[in-house]
DNA sequence: CGGACTGTTGAGAAATTTCAATGTTGGTGG
DNA sequence: CCACCAACATTGAAATTTCTCAACAGTCCG
């Protein structure tokens, strides 16, 4: 839940007031352990679910079976936010490490509509924020190289991580393995295995043991073509 | 704007009342000629853009100056209704044919916040269903190929151009040329010819100056892995 | 110690890109 | 009415990136 104020301050300024009843959003916690799955694609939701610990991942698959990664979470996230409005997931969320959630009860953001709508402006925004996330993925995905966009896998999540104060010195934990980071990147594993040895060899990043250690941050965004902008981590009008 | 109401009726049940209230809504019409830029990327927003007529597009650039259209927009969206939240976006916005827009200010969806949370409820879910349909997009990107990505995008815009009566009989129009669908299913123009013509010969669509007819609307879906829940057109409970 | 999972490497195959040339179309001005 | 031009589309051949298949190595854990 700290995660998530900290987050919420690059963006927004944000009352006393308001924070409490953020905080007060916060219903039974729930926890996960690894692979398992979080939230199955159409089934109805009666509740967000708010990430404290641990990463979970948003994910699609075609019908070969190829699986697709859309998106992955960290502490502080919502990863279901958008199941609110829209009720039914069009893909499924999985805990990748064990993960502990918050359960939000919709009801409970209903009752914010009225009453409250500067936070259900900030929700909103938050999900919009996961969209352009993904739009970027989008870009990544069709217009990157397999070894631009490891580069640029690493650098958003240590902007991401950085942000909730879990990344230091270019350092931070992802536990995933190297067939994850091949889902997530749009490769396959054998080819994520040799461009991360090209990252290694280029003394820009290393993935090691589910640690990413960032040597040449500079570089690293260079090859990336990291922009941080979509992640509207800047403080706005509000 | 009836386009709108028409998109909307299949996702939710309007009251005459909050028809009324979206109507009100519209203010100023604009035109823009093909090729126009609508919105730049991390301008200020004052309001939010519905298209009324024509074909726009959401897109994106890599540093090597690649393209990538991230989104199609067909009369009754909202082009950038994401600009409400997030004052700037990520993406530029383009006319692709001559378009009209109606203009709605963002202070008039403002006093909608406190007034009629319901229908903000509703302009919340329709920027989440671009999400949707951006996510399903990440996948076409990534795990199909290049004569599946065409079939995937002319399935795609059938539906979404039937829900508001601009295709019949599996076919209508779409003012694009073989760049522009190029860069929008992530390959070159020179492949894009080359699967169109086996999308031809295999009897399942033709595009041709600027219409796509299906001839073959079950072979396309399958050939594209088409299935349209992400789309979220079927009605809801409230 | 054995087994399961994970990562590494090599060699050939496949999909797509690149480069370059040619064809087609529709409009415009002489 | 024709000649020409620009934009768009098509085709061929070679190059490139990534994939596939297959083997093997490392590590962790019971």
């Amino acid at each position: 839940m700290d995660a998530l104020l900290k987050k919420l301050r690059h963006r927004f300024s944000l009352s006393a007031d308001e924070e409490g009843l953020l905080r007060g959003l916060g219903g039974e916690p729930a926890d996960f352990a690894p692979r398992q799955t979080v939230v199955r694609r159409d089934e109805l939701q009666r509740f967000s679910r708010l990430l404290v610990s641990g990463f979970a991942i948003r994910h699609k698959e075609a019908s070969s079976g190829e699986r697709q990664i859309l998106e992955i979470h960290v502490p502080g996230d919502f990863v279901d936010l958008h199941s609110f409005p829209l009720k039914r997931l069009d893909h499924d969320v999985s805990a990748l490490s064990a993960c502990r959630f918050i359960n939000v009860p919709h009801e409970r953001m209903t009752a914010l509509e009225g009453a409250h709508p500067r936070l259900i402006h900030i929700l909103w925004h938050m999900t919009l924020v996961d969209g352009s996330i993904q739009r970027e993925g989008m870009l990544t995905l069709s217009r990157r190289t397999a070894i631009a966009r490891l580069a640029h896998i690493f650098c958003e999540l240590h902007c991401r991580l950085e942000v909730v104060g879990l990344a230091e010195n270019g350092a931070f934990a992802l536990p995933f393995n190297q067939v994850d980071l091949a889902e997530f990147a749009g490769i396959t594993s054998v080819h994520t295995s040799r461009m991360l040895r090209e990252l290694r060899e280029a003394g820009l990043v290393t993935f090691k043991g589910g640690e990413v250690r960032i040597h040449d941050m500079k570089g690293l965004a260079q090859l990336a073509d990291f922009t941080p902008a979509y992640l509207y981590l800047g403080n706005q009008p509000a």
